[in-house]
RNA sequence: GCUCCGGUAGUUCAACGGAUAGAAUAGAAGUUUCCUAAACUUUAGAUAGGAGUUCGAUUCUCCUCCGGAGUACCA
């Protein structure tokens, strides 16, 4: 089974939500003799506004036990300070019953999130699920840009999650380094950049091959244009446009393998992966095994051909072969033009075949747009009629657009966010800030630096994972990321102050004595409470692949530890009781954060 | 046309069917002889519209309206 949750915190062996579970399904069985699973009491946190810290609706079970909600909250309140020592003493508002543990119990709670090494992951054996992910899929005839960014930052989180959750996980990438769109970046390079290389010009790889590819596409433009004027419709001007069928041919032998298209195909090719590898490295991911449409889609051919001989494909009189996938409710599907090329669909199956070939796959997650939510549908089918037992339920991670104000990005217009402009103006802004706050003073230029790219990524990483990945999300280029509110450097400032106290306990000789029988005050239960359900918010994520969850999760935390920090004073507690207690809950805390912001892909400064 | 996704404060985002719908930002007003003010506190402001299921609906069902995407022998 994927994802196997190993459930909230123990105490024993149990967490404060089992403890109260059972208790309160052993109150009802006692009381009322209902049958009733532990499982089907879901205790949350007591919302601030009422006293207590875990909250149970007793409304399932009001009309079988044929009394007031109120009462049977009274009922069940009573029976379980009477009969469960970690209930301190209950109350009720309407048919909520509200939960007060025994205070000391959370220290006990942060004494073992405090001894658990790795808290909150698992890590994976051999005989965990294998799932591979895979993510960032570029072509190779422009730089990346926004949505990209998006894309490999959910992926990479994405695996990172489900790593914590006990998954052995293969990052992957395709990369489409083939076909008609690189031909005419290729052309373009011959006609009007001859010669430039990216050490020549100083241009970084990707981007030179993105210039060819819109020159050549304004000249292709000019070109449709002046046929137009001779009287051409628009459609005879595309096809007859000299530039169109030059690159065209460039494709025949790209197909032919001839040796000099190939070559020069070799190396622009190489410009670009430096400079995508440049960028993957800025961002922090990397892959675990990269693949190739120039290798693949010569394999999907051979599947569908399979396929073809099975019967489970069907061959029309033009020659095209085609899916009917009428009985799954959706149309007829093309899988080879009637010249025998490959289309889309047939690449993927091709990759799909190569990665099965390569790992044992258990699970395979495309994080792809929901621009191909239909493909993927039929992707799916495909697969499994082809004989890939996890072509059934391959995810598509399907995730919203990135949308400009105006609307969709659209490069023709140019307003198309470049990846590497925009990490670089991030990272810049972050360090105008921390010059004009007097942040960085007394530190040399590789730390004003080294901070600048950690506060600058992460408020960029933290914008684009905080929201539900499936949702669209609006990116106002005008206004840049905020670092304050619920951001990442926010989160960042909250570890790195942590960290400087500590730092200054550590050169006080304060160290983390007993604190036992310290009784907790309201906002540091609050903050253990918090700590203790990082596990299952974990898991969450990763069962419902949602890095959003984790980002929400370590704001609150951050938010919830700033309102102690102001409040109760750390080094300054005379008390060593309670200061134990407290250092204990910052360093933790801190942990969690820097735990929390790595499932992210988020680096946290130890000073800023 | 058909299919899918979305519509929550001015704006950007939250809310396993649970309490008085939370934050942030922008606005107004405060906190620094005190462990980092990228912080903290106070204040004002929203579920597109209509039916239904339910003790209870932003959440589930149906209808209307408004956005977005897909429906290629493109990728």
């Amino acid at each position: 089974m994927l994802l196997t949750a190993n459930k909230n915190l123990n105490i024993g062996n149990m967490s404060i939500e089992n403890i109260i579970a059972e208790a309160v399904s052993g109150a009802v069985t006692a009381l009322y003799g209902l049958e009733c699973q532990p499982s089907s009491v879901v205790p949350q946190p007591t919302r601030k506004e009422f006293e207590g810290n875990l909250t149970v609706v007793v409304f399932p079970w009001v009309k079988a036990a044929r009394k007031a909600p109120e009462q049977v909250a009274r009922e069940i309140g009573d029976y379980l300070v009477a009969n469960e020592p970690a209930v301190k003493a209950y109350n009720v508002v309407k048919g909520f019953l509200n939960i007060v543990i025994e205070p000391t119990y959370w220290n006990k709670v942060l004494e073992r999130i405090a001894g658990t090494e790795n808290y909150g992951s698992r890590t994976a054996t051999e005989s965990d699920p294998l799932v591979m992910v895979e993510y960032s899929s570029p072509n190779t005839n422009k730089p990346l840009h926004l949505g990209h960014l998006r894309n490999i930052l959910l992926g990479y989180s994405l695996s990172q999650i489900l790593k914590a959750c006990g998954n052995r996980v293969v990052k992957t990438n395709i990369v489409n380094d083939r076909g008609i769109h690189i031909c005419k970046s290729m052309l373009a390079w011959q006609k009007w950049h001859n010669g430039e290389t990216p050490e020549s010009t100083g241009i970084k790889g990707d981007h030179l091959i993105g210039d060819c590819y819109v020159d050549f596409d304004k000249h292709y433009k000019a070109e449709v244009k002046e046929l137009m004027a001779k009287g051409m419709t628009q459609e005879e001007a595309e096809a007859a446009s000299p530039l169109m069928l030059e690159a065209r041919e460039m494709l025949r032998r790209w197909e032919q393998k001839d040796p000099e298209v190939r070559k020069l195909w070799e190396t622009m090719n190489r410009w670009v992966y430096d400079g995508f590898d440049q960028t993957y490295a800025r961002m922090g991911v990397d892959f675990d095994k990269i693949y190739y449409e120039s290798d693949t889609y010569l394999e999907g051919k051979e599947k569908v051909l399979e396929g073809l001989e099975n019967g489970v494909l069907y061959r029309k009189d033009d020659g095209s072969v085609w899916a009917d996938l009428t009985p799954d409710g959706l149309d007829h599907k093309l899988l080879l033009r009637s010249d025998g090329t490959s289309v889309y669909m047939t690449q993927d199956i091709g990759t799909a075949k190569l990665r099965f070939r390569d790992y044992p796959i258990d699970k395979m997650i495309y994080v792809v747009g929901n621009e191909q939510n239909y493909h993927f549908q039929v992707l799916s089918l495909l697969l499994d009629r082809l004989g890939f037992k996890w072509g059934k339920d391959l995810v598509h991670f399907s995730y919203g657009m990135v949308e400009l104000p105006e609307g969709k990005m659209k490069s023709r217009e140019g307003t198309v966010v470049d990846a590497d402009d925009l990490m670089a103006e991030m990272v810049s802004g972050a360090r105008e800030v921390a010059e004009a706050a007097g942040k960085t003073d007394g530190l040399d230029d590789a730390q004003k630096a080294e901070i600048a790219e950690i506060v600058g990524m992460g408020a960029l990483k933290y914008f684009l994972l905080k929201v539900d990945p499936r949702k669209n999300m609006t990116f106002n280029p005008k206004e840049s990321i905020d670092f304050n509110g619920n951001t990442g450097p926010f989160i960042q400032y909250t570890y790195a102050r942590i960290r400087s106290v500590l730092r200054r306990a550590a050169e006080q000789g304060l160290n983390i004595e007993d604190y036992g029988d310290v009784v907790p005050n309201e906002k540091e239960i609050s903050l253990i409470q918090r700590l203790a359900s990082y596990p299952s918010v974990v898991q969450e994520a990763g069962r419902s692949y949602s890095p959003a969850l984790i980002a929400n999760y370590i704001y609150d935390l951050a938010k919830e530890y700033n309102q102690f920090y102001h409040d109760c004073p750390l080094l300054r507690e005379e008390n060593v009781a309670v200061r134990s207690l407290r250092l204990q809950l910052s360093g933790v805390t801190a942990e969690v954060i820097a735990s929390g912001m790595a499932l992210l892909g988020i680096k946290v400064p130890e000073r800023m």
